[in-house]
DNA sequence: CTGAAAGCGCTTACAG
DNA sequence: CTGAAAGCGCTTACAG
């Protein structure tokens, strides 16, 4: 059987490398020199190079990635693994290393662990074979052993957000301390001695440096530590909104509330809310990580921000140098960003 | 150079089906046809099928899906081409994208247009290029040409939220008209009668549709369709609050709004609030979308909600049929969804 | 400068 | 039931 060689190459099905040569008059591998910008370096006249460049523009030639992939291993792809794709703060995330992915020429997929380890295992195992070149992680508890498997495979991870503790895998999060510490301390000049923690019952490291350094900001202030409450991460909305309105019941003399992320935040607002508790005359709130919500709700509300852009640039940016096989230095190893302090004025 | 024999597979870089194949004493293509479910066919006998296959569990063996992707064709990959993957509307349909793609095997590239059809044409090309098997795409104007370049190559496409005006691609939208007639049927019910529109000036077919049937609306109910305000896409928050608030000064008698997505019901929200209005008293509001924003700030709000899941449902279902190469029948090819009515109890 | 060949890891039609 | 072979579309080392 013959190959369709009468058919002009613009309505065939596919174009390949082949089809390229066969018309310019070369051997596939000149067409493959000459796409891979290494026309100066085999000698290739320019002349030649030129004709091929503009029998691809003009056929609209694509390589074939799957082929490229098994030949050259590189796929071009890289793995987004996080909580909760719908959730404002991993939205924004997978905005911001979009862009900056595909300015790179990479593509992403993407998937939600939901904090479930077994699934994220999974997720990790099913793009691990050959079809993601790195990957970019919020990791959950009880991913620590597959995350070691990728790195065991040498293939980059870079986690965000939190890390997996005792693990020695490059990552890229907030100070969450100092981010407390400017939360705390705004209180504080502000006159607020009665101070409430509420965070989520998580074993999760940024969860916990957040409560860290709430208590040692009482402890130095000689203030009471002890007034922290914690939430179950699996929990009705109404049922936390419920949790939180008791609580603030029960500790009538409270005069702030340190909310150690946003969606407690968020259930915090609607249970003051529904006290007719207004901010910050009778209650002052701070809020780890910003929301949509809190703009419109609560203008008073004071944020602590995580500076999302440059989250997902330098995360990027270590998973490059991993590609390049360049080792990463010491302080380029665990990157911490300096959180914003978002004040905004009530109105 | 002879291959690693002497090595123990588990510890080996990649175990591919060679391996396997050497260790089980067949040949490749045995462990091929038993991976893929064909061994009864092929009447392999039970026994080398089982050891076959606890051969590759105690290895870990993963198939090499370039490979697979180079000979079969098929990548198990969808490209998810969104406006923009960190607004909560999209962020919700990835999601649920992703719950039923992966439940049936498939892994999800996505990217945002940003309403940009240059980067949203780049973006299809970059991907169809033999690595996406099929696109759910939510266009913007300008892609009526890369999609039809799809079909033409044969590659599954369904939109979603809106669709190309003129192409016979299969899509999932809302029934736009009859979810704006329940809202104005509802604000009527309730004796408004001046009621505004406020719409964006993108030329997208579900806007068009919102429009229209507000006009419908008005007219059959003899009453004054002009009052529709049309906000550029592109503008700064701040500037479109200030023209809503204009807008609504200058039409003092208006009873009620209706705002034709949510992005601009949060802008009309917070014209409400900086002129003091109160919901639903000095203005009834009804808004085409949810929001996380409506659920604290104004519980009085009216919303014509999605059904996102059911719309990510009926666009994968969508899809797999068309992998099938079953035609779709005529009453599948455009899906249209049902909008749910909800009327928030104001407190 | 250019061409022929090998091979990435699979699957499938074909021959026994 | 099983094996040998071809080939998917590339890239790269090697030979001229």
């Amino acid at each position: 059987m013959r190959r369709r060689q009468g058919q002009l190459l613009r309505v065939m099905k596919k174009v390949s490398i082949k089809d390229i040569a066969r018309e310019a008059g070369v051997v596939p591998s000149t067409v493959s020199i000459v796409l891979n910008g290494k026309a100066k370096e085999k000698r290739i006249s320019d002349e030649l190079a030129e004709k091929i460049i503009a029998l691809v523009k003009e056929t609209g030639y694509q390589p074939n990635q799957a082929a490229v992939s098994l030949r050259t291993g590189r796929t071009k792809t890289l793995g987004l693994i996080v909580e909760d794709i719908s959730n404002v703060f991993f939205a924004t995330l997978a905005k911001a290393i979009e862009d900056k992915a595909y300015e790179l020429g990479y593509k992403i997929v993407y998937c939600s662990t939901e904090n479930d380890h077994k699934k994220a295992n999974e997720l990790v195992k099913m793009l691990s074979n050959q079809q993601v070149e790195g990957f970019l992680i919020t990791p959950c508890k009880g991913m620590e052993d597959e995350v070691k498997r990728l790195k065991e495979q040498k293939k980059p991870v870079v986690m965000m957000d939190r890390y997996c503790d005792g693990l020695d895998t490059p990552y890229v999060i907030l100070d969450n301390e100092a981010g407390v510490n400017e939360g705390m301390k705004h209180l504080y000049d502000k006159g607020y001695r009665k101070i409430g923690f509420i965070t989520s019952d998580l074993d999760q490291v940024q969860m916990k440096s957040r409560e860290f350094a709430y208590r040692q900001f009482m402890q130095s202030h000689q203030l009471d530590d002890r007034c922290i409450f914690k939430i179950p991460y699996v929990i009705k909305p109404e049922i936390a909104v419920k949790k939180i309105s008791d609580f603030i019941s029960k500790y009538k003399d409270l005069d702030a509330i340190f909310f150690a992320t946003n969606y407690l935040g968020v259930h915090g607002l609607e249970a003051l809310k529904a006290m007719k508790l207004s901010i910050p005359d009778d209650l002052a709130i701070v809020c780890f990580d910003d929301h949509d919500l809190f703009r419109l709700y609560s203008p008073g509300i004071t944020v602590i921000k995580q500076p999302i852009q440059s989250i997902a640039v330098s995360a990027i940016q270590m998973l490059m140098k991993q590609f390049k096989e360049q080792q990463l230095s010491d302080d380029e190893l665990f990157v911490t960003k300096k959180p914003d302090l978002l004040i905004r004025a009530s109105t």
